[in-house]
DNA sequence: AATCGCGCCTGACGGC
DNA sequence: TGCCGTCAGGCGCGAT
């Protein structure tokens, strides 16, 4: 699923193709995402040209001329770039046909991703504007996490997954860098040593990092029909592995339910 | 005010 | 074989 090196990984991607390419039309299949894809598209995206392709957190933002187009991939969505006579299939909702006769179509089975559109500042928009800090900034770190901490009641896995807090820590990655940090992911986060926030931060930057660089094989074949899957699902230590043994100390890997997602973990391991 | 848990969706999978 | 129930999961929002 699109985790946060997905999407970078969708925006290192797509941005070439785009950036100083004209809009020619908007093809809207089925507008019923998680918010309905403004029918107004149509009308507004022909003849703007797109001028950069950035992300925020999992949303990627093509700024155009006069707008923005906010994009959200939701669990199951995907970006690929086709020539535009390229046939949809079942579950491709929007393509953006671009004047060089390319196309750049989102399918997205399960439909909980999102195509908006505003004129505005998109990082003012409701749902950009109160997201925390890139978990690969320097403005993330083990201070502030602990600061957030010690105002929080709540397991140490809901808090790194908090989008106030950091935002794209999917289960997947808060997971992962639990595991690298040592820390059970139930315990309570007032109950964290400071020393082992700045631990549990340089888990999170590793992991991210390493899944983007993972990512950046799926780069290379973006173009093709088939998109193929990052690496990074090779280097998961814990995540899906409940039962096998721990990579470090070889005890069986456990699952517990932490606000309705699955979080396995090495009983040993992570205190 | 902070936290919890529901519901949106489809496809994969397991049990009978 | 085929049907049906369950699970997966990001994230806004309503309930507590």
């Amino acid at each position: 699923m699109p985790e946060l090196p997905e999407v970078e990984t969708a925006r290192r991607g797509i941005a070439p193709h785009l950036i100083d390419r004209t809009v020619q039309e908007v093809v809207i299949r089925q507008p019923r995402l998680r918010w309905p894809i403004p029918a107004r598209l149509g009308k507004e995206l022909p003849g703007q040209r797109i001028t950069e392709v950035e992300r925020r957190a999992k949303y990627l933002l093509i700024r155009l001329q006069q707008g923005t187009l906010i994009l959200h991939l939701g669990m199951s969505g995907s970006l690929r770039l086709l020539p535009a006579t390229t046939t949809a299939q079942i579950h491709d909702h929007f393509d953006l046909v671009l004047s060089d006769g390319c196309c750049l179509r989102l399918r997205d089975p399960r439909r909980f991703g999102a195509v908006l559109w505003t004129r505005k500042d998109p990082l003012r928009h409701a749902l950009l504007r109160s997201l925390g800090p890139e978990p690969l900034d320097s403005a993330f770190n083990g201070e502030c996490l602990y600061q957030w901490a010690s105002k929080r009641h709540t397991a140490i896995k809901n808090l790194i997954m908090d989008q106030r807090v950091v935002v794209g820590v999917g289960n997947i990655y808060a997971n992962e860098a639990l595991f690298m940090a040592g820390i059970h992911p139930a315990r309570s986060c007032r109950r964290i040593a400071r020393k082992r926030y700045l631990r549990l931060t340089d888990a999170i930057k590793t992991v991210l990092t390493a899944a983007i660089e993972a990512g950046g094989t799926t780069l290379r074949d973006f173009r093709s029909a088939d998109g193929k899957p990052g690496y990074f699902a090779q280097e998961l230590q814990v995540y899906g592995k409940e039962g096998l043994a721990c990579p470090a100390c070889g005890n069986q890997l456990k699952t517990l339910r932490i606000g309705q997602r699955a979080s396995v973990y090495c009983p040993r391991c992570q205190r």
